[in-house]
DNA sequence: CCCCTATGTTAAGAAATTGTTAAGGGCTGA
DNA sequence: TCAGCCCTTAACAATTTCTTAACATAGGGG
């Protein structure tokens, strides 16, 4: 693991915050840290980490209102966020799941596990950033990049349609509602599903619109 | 959305293959049993689960080297493992993650957690999607691409003609009234059952008119 | 064979859906 | 601050789909 990934340590307790940061910055992490959920949240813009601990008990915003809250987050929708909670708590890791979370682990905290648990995380998440160049036919589609490449030429698309095309990509020929179309790209914001036809039409304006079908009364699909 | 995911579970204790085999298939997961490493191998190579969940404490071959083995498989390289541990075998643990585990659980297990836990893995795996496709002689009709082969040939139906086909496939042979037509393609909405004579029309318009019957005064039929 | 009813067929207009364009607000970087 | 891009929405146009009505045809029972 040559690359120093920068983690960000949210908890209401210093002393909680010295020794991670401690035993993180140990091995070559780039940490920083924040005392509560608001702070957390000001902090991730800025820092762009590439995991978040966070801890379920805070006063205030609790760790999962956190999660759930960053997760909204453009720039910040697929980071890493790894609980940590007192044993008794199984109510908040089931919770965690469903507002985002990618881990969970048990106070007191043992910092090797710890530490084995985040190298995990962050193998598991390169390997999905490597499987997550798409090629079809003349679009050839880099997402950790934002690049997109039609008939071997650059093509600038924005964040939305990029991420649209991107989705619809995932699964070639499959039809995606506008319900699901939204789920997906805008979270849980509440935005008219009109506006996914001017992000297709902008879409076809740059790739040509003989890949993207539009099945009336269902949605859209990609197809070669 | 019937999700049936595969799970191989593997332990050398029949009570707990007892106790887990029973609490995931009230999830409606499909399962099998293997009580030892070498057994669990070969299983897999016939079952190819979704997830394999391996006790890590087992005589002979353990979980990790078992899980060892596994990934050197070429066609189970990416299934995901879940290995079960006691508490206080932290060592365990970090080979775990070394060997090519994707997450962890501590005994004793509490069912929801490992479900929560099993459900936040596959979630985070899925790209593969679970189809409802028919393919009866010469029509093939996949729903989640909205798609229909006749002859090998796509063929363009409109939405309430994909939905009325596609339903009176569900039951080859069998005569569903214009009631149930209408209840069906058209929830509630009150429209003349003359309205599905002329859907009926076209559909056999576009793959010929020997799929579907007429039964006078009952109903249709699709019939090979 | 005739009558009656159910279904086939066609075309037209209504309804629904999507395409397209442009305007305006928000955000960002020079 | 200002220019420029991004996103969303509204308005209108274009297109497809759906429904209905009207007439044609078929088929079973008397």
């Amino acid at each position: 693991m040559s690359e120093s990934y920068k983690i960000l340590l949210v908890d209401d307790e210093k002393d909680i915050l010295e020794f991670l940061s401690y035993n993180l910055k140990k091995e070559s992490f780039i940490v920083r840290t924040a005392l509560n959920g608001e702070l957390a949240i000001e902090e991730a813009k800025k820092f762009h980490p590439d995991l978040i601990i966070l801890d379920v008990m805070m006063p205030e915003m609790d760790g999962i209102t956190t999660c759930a809250e960053i997760r909204k987050i453009s720039d910040l929708e697929s980071v890493l966020i790894l609980f940590l909670t007192a044993r008794s708590e199984e109510y908040s890791e089931l919770a965690g799941f469903d507002a985002g979370a990618d881990d969970y682990v048990t106070k007191p905290i043992k910092p090797k596990l710890l530490i084995s648990r985040i190298k995990a995380l962050l193998k598991r998440n390169n390997k999905k950033e490597i499987e997550s160049n798409i090629k079809i036919a003349d679009i050839n589609i880099d997402k950790s990049k934002h690049l997109l490449l039609y008939k071997n030429e650059e093509v600038h698309l924005a964040k939305k349609e990029f991420n649209l095309l991107y989705y619809l990509m995932t699964i070639p020929g499959r039809v995606f509602t506008r319900q699901e179309i939204i789920a997906e790209i805008w979270k849980d914001a509440f935005v008219g599903d009109r506006t996914i036809d001017v992000h297709i039409r902008k879409i076809r304006e740059k790739i040509g619109s003989h890949h993207i079908k539009t099945i009336k009364g269902v949605g859209y699909k990609f197809d070669i």
